[in-house]
DNA sequence: CCTATATCAGACTAACTGATATTG
DNA sequence: CCAATATCAGTTGGTCTGATATAG
């Protein structure tokens, strides 16, 4: 009736035994995970004196062009009161340029500088080598497979909640 | 050699066009796809009267047998100094009962009583529920796929920095 | 003397809310 | 009058640090 490991007995158990119904929920191994790959990211990121969002600002422009800083927070996810810390933070490294849309006053259009591309070209590389450290264990097609299923996953609850 | 979607003439182009280097990153999908988790698990937890940690703790005492604060600490990722608070109001409730440990005086042995035992029981059919919405779009097949790969990433991520 | 434990007080971050002024 | 935008001020939740008292 008793699993075979007593109290008072045993002077401390400590480690990880048998992985149950605890450590094999997917909730519990997503949140570890992407706790330690969001540290991974920070860490490398922050040695070439950037964030995470800044990579994704950065990423979203060169990708789909300039665009308001409401355009910006849906396409990066970034909540729309924080947008403007991050772009102030881009501004002052020269990476963005801010400028009132002539078409809609309301809206700042946002631009990458040529600055910008080039300290994206660097990002870009250090992303790489993060991916490469996060996904190591991993063989290439199982590189694949994960990202697939974590994009469709992803893909269904988005557009659940929007 | 432009993307074809120029700036001032678009009013707007919001959503989310081709997935490129931005939005299939790992780690990316990871956190967005955590978050959603988190959110998901937090929500369906409150609407039993429990925690994310609850659950961990609660499932840790039922896997593994009784233990002190710190081996709870090792076992379920809280930390030590937040230990305390989620035991409090797991005492609070009832579920568990903290003792001073005979053996050695400085530990408390924390025991999950029957009324915890009870409670757990429901928390597990609330996450199982919430894993199906979680995992909903997959595949029998492809959830397995996707937690051996899950765990594989993070055991190679824990066992690199303990 | 050094280590582990339980606890507390508080730092720091990230996600989020609410209010406001401006413009459409 | 209502909706969207950029901005600011402030809340909340969660991780983590540091200090302390106690015990091995």
């Amino acid at each position: 009736m008793n699993s075979g490991a007593e109290a008072a007995d045993m002077p401390d158990d400590g480690g990880i035994k048998t992985p149950d119904r605890l450590s094999r929920r997917a909730s519990r191994l997503l949140s570890h995970l992407a706790a330690q790959s969001d540290r991974l990211v920070a860490e490398g990121l922050a040695g070439a004196d950037a964030r995470r969002w800044h990579y994704a600002v950065l990423a979203s422009l060169q990708e789909y062009g300039p665009g308001s800083q409401a355009t910006l927070s849906r396409r990066t996810g970034i909540y729309r009161s924080d947008m403007v810390g991050v772009l102030n933070e881009l501004a002052e490294r020269g990476l963005v340029e801010r400028a009132p849309d002539p078409g809609d006053r309301r809206r700042n259009v946002i631009t990458i500088t040529a600055q910008g591309r080039r300290h994206l070209r660097r990002l870009d590389k250090v992303m790489d080598d993060l991916h490469e450290q996060l996904l190591a264990p991993l063989l290439p097609a199982e590189r694949d497979q994960f990202v697939h299923l974590l994009t469709r996953l992803l893909d269904h609850h988005t557009q659940q909640a929007p």
